[in-house]
DNA sequence: TATTTACATCAACAAATGTTGATCTAAAGT
DNA sequence: ACTTTAGATCAACATTTGTTGATGTAAATA
């Protein structure tokens, strides 16, 4: 199932998405750079929106799970909120497509399927807004909004998937996490 | 020219591409929204393009115009970095649907007004950088890449458009303000 | 050897989409 | 009274776009 071929379309595929957006990329523009003819694409996926929905769940579910992983470790709150910036980081810089389109493309999703991942979505929020609200509990974070602090912390790296997808970008991935959770921790820190 | 016909097309049409995207929206569909035929259309704008074009430009104008008024004021870096942030927010509260087309809508201009626009985006983060390395020149700030630093401040504020645009928040845009300049003042504060 | 599998091509279609030209109406400006 | 202007309608267009069905081929598998 996972052939060379069948990468190759997701990468190129998600390549385009990222560039050009979900409606802006045809399976036309994919053939093109496959250098096949689009009917061929349906032997990958049965629909255009299923490349979407396949690799966006991916992506959300390998978030999530590690998110999982540091709720559920022995760590202080601010000790998890360092190791999320970090797994968010290294994701990101692994697959900034992927990220992507946790970013934007999740706009064009069906009705169905963008309930269920914003519902998600949501739910992962509060578990990272629960981690905050730790911290201001026990002192160790300044008392702001939980729910702006969280989109604060958030937002404050959803720059990286676009700088880690451009070519010309050369950020070291471990030196960007330490310099975003130093700005993270103090920006939160009493 | 600004007639009241002429505002409501460009505040639906506005609406319609945050929501649906600049490609998801269809010229039919501004139609529906504004019970008329779609050749009506052709009265305001003489292309879909030149929709994304005015609306565009005009923000960033508006955007662009404050953050040089703030650059050639008389304030610390500190200073000016608290009214950056203010700016943004004010002006994200006003016209989320406008903002939008900043951070997202920007990427489906045509090739060279798309070059244009980000010729000038990164101008203005360069000055934007400039204030937070006087900062740290002058020991108001700590050492950071101000790249980084710039990008990780900017970003901070991104997921306000979509907050403001929603319906159901009703964040205080002063009270926001405040703490979002908590949040990034300490967040590179020494 | 027979057959399944992954990948490829060609032709074609139905629907969606941006756009145009000709025409109309009612109000505003001169 | 005459003319301009803002707004609206209808029919029609050329393209673009997602998708399908029939078919072919070369390698792996049984």
């Amino acid at each position: 199932m996972a052939t060379d071929r069948r990468l190759q379309f997701f990468e190129e595929s998600l390549q385009l998405i990222h560039h050009q957006g979900y409606k802006g990329t045809t399976m036309r523009d994919i053939a093109t750079k496959l250098k096949c003819d689009v009917a061929n694409l349906y032997n990958f996926v049965k629909s255009k929106e299923e490349i979407l929905d396949i690799s966006l769940f991916r992506i959300n579910e390998e978030f999530h799970d590690g998110i999982d992983a540091i709720i559920e470790s022995k760590h202080t709150p601010v000790g998890k909120l360092r190791l999320i910036t970090q797994l968010y980081v290294r994701l990101t810089h692994e697959k900034p497509y992927e990220i992507s389109l946790l970013v934007n493309g999740w706009r064009h999703l069906s009705h169905q399927k963008k309930k269920k991942f914003l519902a998600e979505r949501t739910a992962y929020e509060k578990k990272v807004q629960r981690v905050i609200q730790e911290g201001m509990d026990a002192g160790e974070m300044k008392a702001l909004d939980p729910v702006l602090a969280t989109n604060m912390v958030l937002s404050a790296m959803r720059w990286l998937f676009d700088s880690f997808a451009d070519q010309k970008s050369d950020w070291n991935p471990v030196e960007v996490e330490r310099q975003i959770n130093e700005f993270v921790v103090s920006g939160l820190g009493v």
